[in-house]
DNA sequence: ACACGATCCTGTAAGC
DNA sequence: TGCTTACAGGATCGTG
């Protein structure tokens, strides 16, 4: 589920709960996701207090007042529910606040994680020290793009998704910006034009910001008690349209390539 | 050094 | 209807 615009919308849903609140119970349900939890997480968070949160690429932060933030990643098919109806297999975390409310993360296919960090050293968390810049950020631009890609033989999808180029990036909004800017994603990445790279930069901000502020205006929805409706806008071009029209009137297609799936219009996308 | 496929795990939906 | 198969928004690791 989440790329970029949807742990983005997660830490605005979580902070409304979660800033200023003592954490006065933390439950891990088991004892790793995709890696092991801290062991120590639950004596270290509970009786603290949520002082902020954050989000670097697809990882959700929040701090403590006692000097440490917990990082969660939310994978495939990870989720944080609010005042959830019941308890089930794939809840991992709970977490309750002195206002009254649980907080419980659901990740059915584990792919996700949860790690503890002295607050004054989250950037050296292993993940974040290759990590390319953030797509929305200042650092990002045609002429970062260009040095990033220089020589890359690999295809610019492939390039977008690889989190030390540019951070945040998925399969979807990848697809997404590669239509917007009419870019194959078949080309090779170290071979495009900078005024191409340009339309690029300019698509993959326009689709994240876009699809923050349609998250956004659905944040009711994600801090419903069951949880259940989806937080993200599902106002795509291509993804997941096989056999539909492109907007120029193409026909979209769908390829594989390493077991996932790129969606895009032979038409338009050169 | 780089590029690519295999892999972790479960749920859902399509196909026979 | 019921069983089997394909596929899913991520990221890492091993191999060529």
């Amino acid at each position: 589920m989440p790329e970029l615009p949807e742990v983005e919308t997660t830490v605005a849903g979580l902070r409304s709960v979660l800033e200023g609140t003592v954490l006065t119970r933390v439950e891990p349900r088991r004892a790793d996701l995709r890696f092991p939890i801290p062991v120590d997480l639950r004596q270290r968070l509970t009786g603290a207090t949520v002082t902020s949160l954050a989000r670097r690429a697809k990882y959700g932060l929040i701090e403590t007042d006692r000097g440490d933030t917990l990082i969660f990643h939310l994978g495939m098919s990870g989720r944080w529910r609010i005042d959830p109806a019941e308890i089930g297999a794939h809840d991992h975390l709970l977490l309750e606040t002195s206002d009254g409310h649980l907080l419980s993360l659901n990740d059915p296919r584990r792919f996700g994680s949860l790690d503890l960090v002295r607050s004054d050293a989250w950037q050296a968390y292993a993940p974040f020290t290759r990590m390319g810049p953030e797509p929305l950020g200042p650092e990002f631009s045609a002429a970062y793009l260009a040095r990033a890609l220089q020589g890359k033989s690999t295809s610019i999808k492939a390039a977008l998704l690889d989190q030390r180029i540019v951070s945040g990036l998925g399969n979807i909004y990848v697809c997404e910006a590669l239509n917007m800017a009419r870019i194959s994603p078949t080309r090779e990445a170290g071979r495009i034009s900078r005024a191409r790279l340009g339309l690029l930069t300019d698509a993959i901000r326009e689709v994240l910001t876009a699809a923050i502020a349609a998250g956004g205006s659905t944040l009711r929805d994600y801090a419903r008690p069951d949880g259940e409706l989806g937080y993200f806008s599902k106002q795509w071009r291509v993804y997941g349209r096989e056999g539909e029209s492109c907007a120029c009137g193409g026909v979209i297609r769908r390829r594989v390539d390493g077991g996932r799936s790129t969606f895009y219009c032979p038409k338009c996308q050169k």
